[in-house]
DNA sequence: GTCATCGACTCCAATTTTGGAGTTGACGTC
DNA sequence: GACGTCAACTCCAAAATTGGAGTCGATGAC
């Protein structure tokens, strides 16, 4: 009679409805904040809305920035599908690829949560780094990063790109640099997802320089 | 400062979720009972289903008839509309009248319980008067009654039956025998709705003899 | 500058649910 | 008739949620 506490069975029924009761506060947390906005909202309406008491999203989620990472992430996994359907039919250039991701990744972005809502995300690495919130940005960061490791695994598997070029070192670079004009345009009031683009572009055009065989990236010149 | 206690919010979030995991159990019994069976599933499977530990089950039923009981007064509550309904637009004569309801009351008690529900409904009465599913059972007859009440009402501002006659005694005398007649019914294995009504219809004509000012039911005579 | 307000957040006791072991009685098998 | 099994039901400690009071800092009114 070793073992006398029970901590958290697989399967069992407190797992199961502590993840329904999650998932109940995030629906509610989404619904709210897209409809009237971050600050706007309370905590106690996302309770309320959720059908649990205010101190049982503290219990979940400690803070209100933590909530909405903890809803960024969500969002960033169930996009993960259409991401992964996205790599069946890459374009043959490497230049082209990215972009394309760039743009999938940027819509997918702004589907669900508002620029409010990234500035609050983005600023949470900042104001609290290493805490909780600032960890499952690195998370979100990583998902991203990972599969554009194998992205570019598949352009050097064809020619399309240096051999001798490391993956994750490449991928840690574009998603730096994208990570950082994304923080630039959500920061920024006006603007589109063209503008957003368009802000990234030379810049990966740059990075491809002298890693791509055939030339640099000729077909976007203009 | 005297009242320390704090008894059960009206409107509060503890009371909504008591409702809203109450009808999780009864939602999943209903189901799991018609599909293969009152004895056939366990509190455990409807626990299950329930998304509920079994104990909680019997905190909120003590017992399995009891949950019985429960869903079976649920499914009259909910029924309640139709019957309503059929109040709107009731026949001219009493006997058909009545007959109308009775071939209701009959359509709906089997709509959703099978007549093995109905044997364990029924048998509580006796295994155990005065508990609390034969209290439950209780309520339920006289949620009918009371709408037999107001039919019996009806036609006697219409002149169609004896204005002396006490609509309360006689609602009590027609349930008690058609609850009768019901209980003969499902404890009897075969039969159909039709026979049941027919085992009634003598029973009530006889009851309406001397009660309807024009003759004795004469249009039904066959 | 002071005051009031409001919402995020903390703290803790009361309430409820859960997990799990154990009891009991009915039923079928050998 | 002993035995095993199975499900209804009991009991209780541990875990989690809830309700409510209260702290704190920002913001706006006066």
């Amino acid at each position: 009679m070793v073992a006398l506490r029970r901590p958290a069975k697989p399967g069992g029924l407190r797992e199961r409805q502590k993840k329904l009761r999650a998932t109940q506060v995030l629906d509610a947390a989404s619904a709210l904040f897209a409809h009237q906005g971050y600050e706007a909202t309370g905590i106690e309406e996302i309770a309320e809305r959720a059908a649990v008491a205010p101190a049982t999203i503290y219990n979940y989620f400690t803070t209100k920035p933590n909530l909405l990472m903890a809803l960024a992430l969500r969002h960033v996994h169930a996009a993960m599908p259409e991401r992964r359907n996205f790599f069946r039919n890459l374009p043959d250039d490497v230049f082209d690829g990215i972009l394309a991701f760039e743009r999938l990744l940027a819509e997918q972005a702004l589907r669900h949560l508002s620029r409010e809502c990234w500035r609050v995300i983005l600023s949470a690495q900042f104001t609290d780094p290493g805490g909780r919130a600032a960890r499952a940005g690195a998370r979100l960061n990583n998902v991203i990063k990972r599969q554009y490791v194998g992205m570019l695994r598949f352009y050097q598997a064809r020619g399309k790109l240096d051999e001798a070029v490391d993956p994750v070192a490449l991928s840690d670079l574009i998603v730096g640099i994208t990570t950082n004009d994304f923080g630039r345009f959500v920061a920024g009031s006006g603007g589109t997802i063209e503008d957003l683009l368009a802000m990234g572009l030379p810049h990966i055009r740059l990075i491809l320089t002298g890693l791509v065989p055939v030339a640099v990236a000729p077909a976007h010149k203009k």
